[in-house]
DNA sequence: AGTGAAATTTATCTAAC
DNA sequence: GTTAGATAAATTTCACT
């Protein structure tokens, strides 16, 4: 899909806030309303726009641990890769999952009540999958930045 | 915060998607619309939601790489940290940071139009910063999941 | 306190052009 | 792409438990 400069600028808009109104929508595009969301219903069918959601605060609702693991797989092959990635995207506390090159297969970032919990869930995920060689775990003392946004026209 | 489990109900469906109407949450935290939305402007003003957001594709905008980055600094020093912290939240190519226990420090997700692009955030936020030892990139091949979502009651 | 129903305000959708 | 009118949704008010 084609996306011009009035595009981009409603991306960017939404990213960081998907609340405003048509009206501060069609000030920051330079459109009327009635076009800023037309183009959005568009941006939305086409999956430019992949998802609207809340960003809940993890520790508000008590999950008080995030961790990022790196993984590591016995061995690549296709197969072992897709099951692993299977195995993700169906884990809830799995929030974020990368398959990567370099010194590990994946990296995730899973959340947590508390250090059990996410001992119960390392036993789930990790240790009943003989796929995995291995995994490092790294505590995450501070959120620095959560924003799920990156720069559009930049 | 105190939350029950209406608000655990409601924060559960907004993760997922924050376009339901109030008519739609209604019905999953049987209440009245009215109800939802009380409850839903308080957890937005006290920060027990933190955003609300559109997750656009980086593809669709050009941003075709996405890196993990994982960050050493030269001391662990607190004003260092926090120095370095500040230019997390400033530079907008750095998408999620965290500060973390372990191996690394820092561990960054990075989205690059390009590997010229990614190479040139380096230069800009690595090579001329002192305060880091060294950093490793990650190349994401496949971004398996990004839900930004955790379990809620669960 | 927190709820729900009705009235008001506000925003969105559906045409028309 | 726009403007205007119809539709729908979010706020506000208020009576209730």
């Amino acid at each position: 899909m084609e996306l011009d400069r009035a595009d981009l600028a409603l991306l960017d808009a939404v990213q960081h806030n998907n609340r405003l109104t048509s009206d501060e929508l069609a000030k920051v595009a330079n459109l009327s309303a009635t076009a800023c969301q037309r183009r959005l219903k568009k941006l939305r069918e086409e999956g430019v726009i992949e998802a609207d959601v809340s960003i809940v605060s993890p520790k508000a609702v008590g999950r008080h641990l995030t961790m990022i693991v790196l993984v590591s797989l016995e061995r690549e092959r296709a197969d072992i890769v897709d099951r692993f990635k299977a195995a993700i995207r169906k884990t809830k506390d799995v929030m974020l999952g990368y398959y990567v090159t370099g010194d590990a297969d994946f990296m995730l970032i899973v959340t947590a009540k508390d250090m059990e919990d996410y001992e119960e869930f390392t036993r789930r995920f990790f240790y009943e999958n003989h796929d995995i060689k291995g995994f490092k775990t790294m505590v995450v003392m501070d959120r620095v930045k959560a924003s799920f946004s990156f720069p559009i026209q930049g």
